[in-house]
DNA sequence: AATGAATGAGAGTTCATTCAT
DNA sequence: TATGAATGAACTCTCATTCAT
């Protein structure tokens, strides 16, 4: 059925993933229905089987689409060679701009994927928890720079990351007037200081 | 469906609420049927409409039964006399132990009401928003306490503890492992310092 | 169950034929459910069940109500002493202003009666019959008093005074602003005279 | 369903409509299934609405189909330049006959059309209008040409013509052997005549 | 004499999926 | 490459009916 590789096959794949993340973001997976997404990229409801094989694997396409280019972002901040505290800005940057440039198919991954049968699961958490774990390398990289505090536990730190930036592009998303800019500043020096003004050390 | 605030009624009605808060968060709610709901407690299908007029009536009660308590422990928190760092903990308490508690009825809060028509939004919406403005308002306090940094976001800072908490609270629900309590006190310290060391002053 | 011929069952059965007419005749039978039918007469909905053993049987009795009194009339009209042109004009008379004095039981009789089971519209068709030809019986009079056209076809004309009554009835129950009493004399001119003018015999 | 003007298309969509017509003529709108009317026309029930949006459509579209043809026949009747006497018994003619000819869906006109909602009535209701019109036109020539009485109510003759028809035409519908050209007959002469014989004028 | 509660059957409708063209 | 047509299963919802109280 995909035997045509052809660049006009692949674009058009390419586009509806995009419309089924589209769809997906909006009315949820069992709330979207295969008409929607067919209609969101122009083509009748039964052409989407040229592309997907079932509604399923159009979510599972989906969200490994979004969380791909999202670990892909991810690996260049955890090689790239700077301090502790601009990779976190990069990290937080990247994450919530993302949800700003309508990256819906995150959102898709972040909401739906448990929809998905455990099997089509697998390749997503290899992914996600690569992602934590990167993330993890650089806070304990950070922990021996000393730029962090001795024994933090890196890995609720990365997850509070996660969790913190997945809650404000949700709000980016529904909020089309947030300024994403401050966001990400607030964030990250809410990572960095919290709330409480420093100590005066005497 | 009917007048009668007889016992029985308000009791069945009450385990309908739960049955449904249940159902929705374990599939969401498109992805749940009402046969899901009705066996869940124990009835048939059919039966379940003696209870809700529609499928989504029953969202909009799960939805409301989430919140309300949640707004409720919320009220006592803010009017207490207690110190800033108190009440955050409180806050994060009640919050993160709720999950715990399986309140699925908060989590379907969370995840699915913007499926609700407008309408039946409203009143959720107003809760959720008093529910953000007593935060603020404790946040407010710290400020003028000096618990808190001069000219903290505190509509930022609210949103952030709203958020990370929804964030470790689906943790919380899907793996029972975690120790709760562990959480609590993270989070919290998160909130307050951040992760980076206090800087030394001079 | 109707062990109780008590006045008071006998009055609450009546009460209950009535609603179930209006129901009947508002909304058809398919269309009605016994819970309009039960609103209707001030009683809840399995309450119903003490007057009629099925929705079926509610329709039965209303249809064989709404056609008695309706035969009785005619008997009488039959039996009197009249000529032929007094008693067409109290046949009409009497039929279009059952209309009007909202005894919708007819309505139900003539629209609905079919939905029943042959067995239970034997009944019906024996009183339907006998006023047919009760009627039959009036024009037949007519023929021979010379007050008739020689040759008349009785069936066709009793047939034809019955359904123009019918659909006359229609309107009259639609149309609140209909003056019954002149309708009546114009289709008992109609039917007399026709639309014609006499033709000016030499 | 679509835009497809395709020929295949009309004509099932037909077929529909038609399947559609003779069920509900049968059983009444709300006393019809659409498992029955999809089986009529020999296809599944889910695939009916791939030519109905909703079943209350299908009732529309049976009324308009219904009544829109015998509009036209009247239409051509009423501008046809015949002796009223002429045009008088080709209505009744083209009336009655329509009922032998199945027709089932003028029938389902007559009896369920009231089951629509106002705003799907609207259509219809021009068009009952204008039919009732046209042979009140017809009327109204035949009272200037002296063919009619002087002073005659020429609506309430309209009217009549309409609702003897439609009496007959049920007991047409329903009795196979009536003799449909006598019926015609019989009903001109009533319409015109009268059952009373012509007075013999001095 | 009447009701609250429950049921089961069936309704209309939607929808993922298939397939010939 | 794409579509029109059809299907069958599942779904929400209604409703006549029953029965303990």
């Amino acid at each position: 059925m995909q035997n045509p590789e052809s660049p006009k096959y692949q674009q058009q794949k390419l586009a509806a993933i995009r419309a089924a993340a589209a769809v997906f973001a909006r009315k949820g997976f069992h709330g979207a229905s295969t008409t929607d997404i067919a209609s969101e990229m122009g083509i009748k409801q039964g052409s989407l089987y040229y592309y997907f094989k079932s509604k399923e694997e159009a979510l599972a396409e989906v969200c490994l689409y979004g969380i791909r280019e999202y670990v892909q972002r991810m690996e260049e901040i955890a090689t790239s060679e700077q301090p502790f505290e601009a990779r976190l800005l990069a990290t937080v940057t990247s994450h919530l701009s993302s949800y700003r440039e309508k990256n819906e198919a995150l959102k898709v991954h972040n909401d739906e994927r448990l929809y998905l049968p455990e099997i089509k699961r697998i390749k997503l958490k290899q992914l996600g928890s690569h992602y934590r774990e990167l993330l993890e390398g650089i806070f304990e990289d950070g922990v021996r720079d000393g730029a962090l505090r001795e024994g933090l536990d890196c890995h609720f730190a990365a997850q509070s990351v996660i969790g913190i930036c997945n809650a404000w592009g949700e709000l980016i998303v529904r909020d089309n007037e947030l300024d994403v800019f401050e966001v990400i500043q607030k964030v990250n020096d809410l990572l960095l200081n919290g709330f409480v003004p420093p100590k005066a050390t005497a």
